[in-house]
RNA sequence: GCCCGGGUGGCGGAAUCGGUAGACGCUACGGACUUAAAAUCCGUUGGCCGCAAGGCCGUGCCGGUUCAAGUCCGGCCCCGGGCACCA
């Protein structure tokens, strides 16, 4: 590099940015067209709700999503990468509430602004597909396919249990409701039962877990909790007979069903308990005033499953008794606030000795324990918890001696005879409740008719438009006062009738969003023959708190549509990448009343006290906040960061780098001023490096043959930074290491020796291939390095470089080499020497001599190519 | 409570299939440039011992397998995600 002092342009990102986006768009660079000669490349990641402005996830996400587009565009496929927006759901209306705007008014606003966050940021989408699942062109068939599953019986009624806030006789959302109160409100939450419309998932329940072992391009971690949510578990429903005082609450001869997968201990059940709301709890409670307070009590509180777990263990006598199916013993009937109606028959046989909850339970309420499984506890000591584990069979009369499985099949086997139990299957996997007390969503398609009952809406009177100019006021679904939306004939009678005002749960909505991408513009089906183009997604990119219920239903919803002969796929998902979140520092202070009032992290500074300890401190006042670690970025603890601050002070490329450089994708990423600067200097480096090779005039063309041996060197550097880059971004999707990789290769270059004409030669060739491999994740930036570099066309239509694999061959080779594991010395040997003469070159160390002494050498382990381990 | 992840220097992280722990970046410190500051460039930076060569210790904790463990196995601790109406 020439040494005179010459001015080099500055970067400047704003002018770069804007030039490179202004060429996209008048190329229509990202408009993706069906090909069937192309191999085509969809690559997706979850749409966003327009909650106002983009978060800090939401570019971390879309800007791995944009650098797989871009590199699978590099490698020649016919990339599709869409985006819309989640239109429909809670915050709407809160915000409606809280400023008096209809949540549809509210809706669009959030989406034109940050539709041009997203724009500013240079991703590579396809526009002319938008779609908003609020716009009834969307949401239509949402309503269209519902009477489909209702046609086929995979829609139907039944109640549900709901959070309902007595002062404003509302339902409330799980979130909505904190210690068990409204938040509104304040007032005790109460569980309430209402009729809902379901959707049969659990009938795919078998399918959907079986095809988990199909899908090898999804983190195994997730494919694992799709499983254990689903929850198949093989086990035995047993009945115990009721007693003649449960028989005469119960109106009739019957029986109590329990389900469990341990009846190898039935002979160690000592009681049997059942949920709050099972019928036999009801038919108690009608007697006992008691337990029917104690009934009551339990229907307190929220629905949610945690704090049901968590719930110290309560129960109550229903004084009824059941009788045991082998025994014949008498075992008291228990009201058991552990006890889930949602699963299995919301009763269980109850087995102290070998099952936590019901040990803790019989400790409590003083039940006899009764040990049927040889443990590592001898019967008859002091237990202080259940031996849960499978074992032996003891205590069991005939069935004593057998190991889980035959004891299992023996006792079913006799069940089975007196007609008192079965094998079966149970899955923890609940049909899927979609009916929503609520306004901003999608209208369900039915009437109801006071002579005809529930009646489905006729195709040809869809869409049900939803009013858009509704305020709710959070005292319920303010449908129910619109006589214009209300207010409709009956399709089978044409009587006067009344709309059903219940709207769909928002994960209708994003469980095919994904295929409508592909034909967002026919407004006369669902869906078209472009979606067996586009169809299934290669690669989905969101956040790991999808896990489980989002990628679950769209799964469900996938086949239930390959039933319908909608869609030829099963599968929607090839390859998954679920990302982590973004932390920032927390910091607040207390009010009088205790309240925790936060603070932003900008407006917070690290000092150090009067003894030298760090102490945060807020710039407005000088005075200390409390640290309160570090979280995930939300509203509420006031510690996001606005995306477009950082893209209006540094530009996108540096919020493209800082997400992609600071943390593998997969993991959480803390927010750091200082790294962003980081990214920034790295983008001006680069820029300077290509300014000035350029400014030495144009470089002569690259020979091979007639290189210095340092040129050799640094040449090698440069592919294999290649091979690394290219493995990193298109296999392991590991794109901090791939930028690593081209920092320590910038920061060889800016060492080397450019002397002469080849050196050059070589210079150029490996500046074109930082910005080749740089393109897809700072793409403004390298737009222009590219022109700079004297090529005329645009980057975006180069294709991705391979390595020239003579570049990568090494003379020599560098060996590790340890006595007894520990590393003692290394050693230059040629790269093709045989094991033989690597260890006799390791042996001849003179630092692995020092430790070899005159001990005997017991056996030399030679790993080639890398290490030498020498045991003494 | 249940299911799933994670824990490595002052900090973010690297180590891809059991084979060199700390790549790359940040911070801090020292130097160059500058009237000065910023920016930029160069150097040092896990701890301890040593003039040096080099050595000892070190990947949340305890134990195990192996020639070799951040990586595998068993038991714990802590942090994060999900738990079906936030999306």
């Amino acid at each position: 590099m020439s040494e005179t002092t010459r001015s080099l342009p500055e970067y400047d990102p704003q002018a770069v940015e804007a030039a490179a986006q202004r060429w996209w768009s008048e190329h229509k660079s990202f408009q993706a067209v069906e090909d069937p000669a192309r191999e085509k490349f969809y690559c997706l990641s979850m749409f966003p709700y327009p909650s106002g402005r983009l978060h800090m996830g939401h570019v971390r996400n879309y800007t791995i999503g944009d650098v797989i587009s871009r590199h699978q565009r590099m490698l020649g496929r016919n990339v599709l990468q869409p985006m819309g927006w989640d239109a429909f759901g809670l915050p709407a209306e809160n915000a409606a509430m809280a400023k008096g705007v209809a949540p549809s008014a509210w809706t669009w606003d959030n989406i034109s602004y940050m539709r041009r966050q997203l724009k500013s940021l240079g991703f590579g989408i396809d526009w002319s597909r938008e779609l908003a699942t609020c716009q009834p062109e969307y949401y239509r068939w949402n309503q269209w396919l519902f009477l489909r599953l209702l046609e086929k019986g995979l829609v139907y009624q039944k109640t549900g249990t709901v959070n309902w806030d007595p002062l404003d006789q509302t339902v409330l959302a799980n979130e909505q409701v904190i210690n068990g109160r409204g938040w509104r409100t304040g007032a005790l939450i109460e569980k309430r039962e209402i009729p809902m419309y379901y959707m049969r998932i659990t009938a795919y329940a078998d399918e959907l877990l079986g095809a988990l072992d199909g899908l090898e391009g999804w983190p195994e971690r997730v494919r694992l909790m799709q499983a254990n949510w689903i929850g198949r578990s093989e086990g035995v429903e047993i009945a115990f007979p009721y007693d003649a005082a449960a028989t005469a609450a119960a109106g009739r001869d019957g029986a109590l069903l329990v389900f469990t997968t341990r009846a190898d201990t039935l002979m160690g059940a000592t009681y049997c308990a059942v949920a709050a709301e099972h019928p036999l709890a009801t038919a108690a409670a009608r007697d006992d005033a008691g337990l029917a307070a104690f009934v009551e009590e339990c229907k307190q509180g929220s629905v949610m499953e945690a704090d049901l777990a968590t719930a110290e263990k309560r129960g109550m006598p229903t004084g009824f008794h059941v009788i045991h199916p082998l025994t014949g013993d008498r075992l008291p009937v228990w009201v058991a606030n552990y006890v889930l109606m949602g699963y299995g028959e919301g009763a269980v046989m109850a087995v102290p000795a070998h099952d936590e909850r019901d040990f803790e339970f019989a400790a409590k309420y003083a039940l006899p324990v009764r040990p049927v499984i040889a443990g590592t506890r001898e019967p008859g000591t002091t237990w202080d918890d259940a031996f849960a584990e499978h074992g032996v069979t003891i205590n069991s009369g005939p069935f004593d001696g057998l190991e889980f499985d035959a004891a299992v099949d023996a006792i079913a086997a006799s069940l089975a005879e007196k007609g008192l139990g079965k094998k079966r299957v149970q899955f923890r996997l609940r049909d899927w409740g979609i009916s929503r007390q609520r306004y901003w969503g999608t209208p369900i398609p039915i009437v109801h008719c006071a002579d005809c009952g529930v009646v489905p809406v006729p195709d040809e009177q869809l869409p049900v438009v939803l009013p858009e100019d509704c305020v709710p006021d959070g005292s319920g679904n303010p449908l129910r006062h619109r006589p214009d939306f209300l207010d409709c004939r009956c399709p089978a009678c044409n009587g006067p009738a009344r709309r059903e005002t219940d709207t769909m749960d928002t994960f209708v909505d994003s469980s095919w969003y994904f295929l409508r991408y592909a034909c967002a513009d026919n407004h006369t089906a669902m869906v078209d023959d472009r979606v067996s183009y586009w169809l299934p997604v290669d690669q989905y990119i969101g956040g790991i708190e999808h896990a489980i219920l989002h990628l679950l239903y769209s799964r469900f919803w996938t086949r239930v549509m390959r039933d319908l002969d909608l869609v030829q796929i099963k599968e929607p998902f090839t390859h998954l990448l679920t990302q982590g979140m973004v932390l920032n520092d927390i910091y607040f202070r207390k009010d009088e009343t205790g309240r925790l009032i936060y603070f932003n992290p900008a407006e917070v500074e690290q000092q150090a006290d009067a003894a030298g300890h760090p102490v945060a401190v807020l710039l407005a006042d000088g005075s200390p906040v409390e640290s309160g670690g570090i979280g995930t970025m939300s509203k509420s603890r006031n510690n996001g960061v606005d995306p477009q601050l950082l893209v209006d002070s540094h530009g996108a490329d540096t919020a493209r780098l800082f997400t992609m450089f600071t943390a593998p994708p997969e993991q959480t990423l803390e927010w750091s001023d200082e790294g962003v600067q980081g990214a920034s200097r790295f983008l001006k480096r680069v820029w300077k490096a290509v300014h000035a090779h350029v400014a030495d005039g144009p470089a002569s063309k690259l020979d091979p043959a007639a290189l210095t041996k340092s040129g050799i060197a640094l040449r090698r550097q440069v592919h294999q930074a290649l091979v690394k880059v290219t493995d990193d971004i298109g296999r392991r999707r590991t794109f901090n290491t791939a930028i690593a990789a081209v920092m320590e290769l910038l920061n060889s270059l800016n060492r080397a020796d450019v002397a002469t004409p080849s050196d050059r030669a070589v210079m150029q060739e490996a500046l074109e291939l930082i910005v080749l491999m740089l393109s897809p994740i700072v793409p403004h930036i390298c737009h222009h390095l590219w022109n700079v570099l004297g090529h005329p066309g645009a980057i975006i239509d180069q294709a991705w470089p391979s390595p020239d694999r003579s570049a990568l061959v090494a003379e020599t080779r560098e060996i590790v080499v340890q006595v007894n594991g520990k590393v003692r010395g290394r050693v230059v040997v040629p790269a093709e020497a045989a094991d033989a003469e690597v260890r006799a070159a390791a042996l001849a160390d003179n630092n692995v001599q020092r430790f070899v002494g005159g001990q005997t050498v017991r056996k030399v382990i030679v790993v080639p190519g890398k290490l030498v381990n020498v045991v003494v």
